[in-house]
DNA sequence: CTCCTATGCGTGCATATACACGCATATAAC
DNA sequence: GTTATATGCGTGTATATGCACGCATAGGAG
């Protein structure tokens, strides 16, 4: 019986016990919700998300870029970060700008944008600074280091039903 | 300049470079994106997401059970497990029972839903494989830890403006 | 029985994520 | 110049996620 969530134990009935899932991929995503929800909360106040926050921070440094260059920045699917774009421009937090290649179209930070990540980065900052306390400097450095190992899995996964299934 | 993506170093203008954010949640969104590719493609000969596939396992090892329960094995929103289980169970896998309470709308798992597990599970256990190959035995363990650590977060997350710009 | 409270459920709304497509343009090949 | 290829973009479609609400019922207080 391979579980997929409580890994051994009983169910003591309500008590959540908080015990991780033997699936890698459910507690990465489970990980994920939490501390997502810990810096959406602290940049509440400032109006943003932190998938927003994480596109104007990167604009601010990078100034007028290409989606697509945006997009590798971010490591994030182009097509998502249309769509995440869309509301940063509805909100006029981002606005177009020229490119020298007529594919492409520019993006950077308006004023607004930029008074939002001014608003935005001592809230960041904080929650930064409870993460770091909660999972300590190591876990911190870990967290980095998991995030190389799985980025760099991309493509050949190899996970045919020939592999499972013949051999 | 607290940055938010690429830490320190040159920009070498196309290589991805791989670096980790300086953002704990950024890079945990990431991992969690990258890992789930992983077993989403492992599954898909399965027709399975991964997210479904935690569902279907927990829903084979609980029996019936209310909404709101599998929603919290799963630490899952109850909101967000309502829409999950729309498309498994127009798909099929998932169909309603009984329920002492009658507010509770009772969920189990289908004959369809049985053998839809039954064919996902040994490309998930080929995915853990894969991700134990790649973090190795610790890295998967410190990962369990990670979730116990961030889940434990909830609530007192007390990142007011005050916190931050008065004091 | 009636009222209050706790619990369970589903929907509206907003955002995030990514794959499959199709359109447009820049570039290289001839 | 025309054709083929590569690159950049946005949309349709499907799923995931969670908050704010409102509805309904179970259980206890009276």
């Amino acid at each position: 019986m391979d579980a997929m969530t409580q890994a051994p134990s009983v169910r003591t009935k309500k008590r959540p016990t908080d015990q991780p899932s033997v699936c890698s991929c459910v507690n990465l995503r489970r990980a994920s919700r939490a501390i997502t929800k810990v810096y959406d909360d602290a940049l509440q106040s400032a109006g943003l998300k932190v998938t927003q926050y994480s596109v104007l921070v990167n604009l601010s440094r990078s100034g007028s870029v290409s989606v697509s260059a945006l997009a590798r920045m971010l490591r994030l699917d182009r097509t998502t970060l249309v769509r995440n774009l869309k509301s940063l421009e509805q909100a006029g937090l981002v606005e177009g700008a020229a490119s020298s290649d007529s594919r492409e179209r520019g993006v950077s930070l308006s004023e607004a944008g930029r008074a939002a990540v001014a608003q935005a980065r001592p809230r960041w900052t904080e929650a930064q600074r409870l993460i770091e306390q909660r999972l300590g400097v190591d876990g911190v450095r870990q967290l980095g280091e998991l995030v190389v190992a799985l980025e760099g899995m991309a493509g050949q996964d190899a996970v045919t039903a020939d592999s499972v299934e013949s051999e």
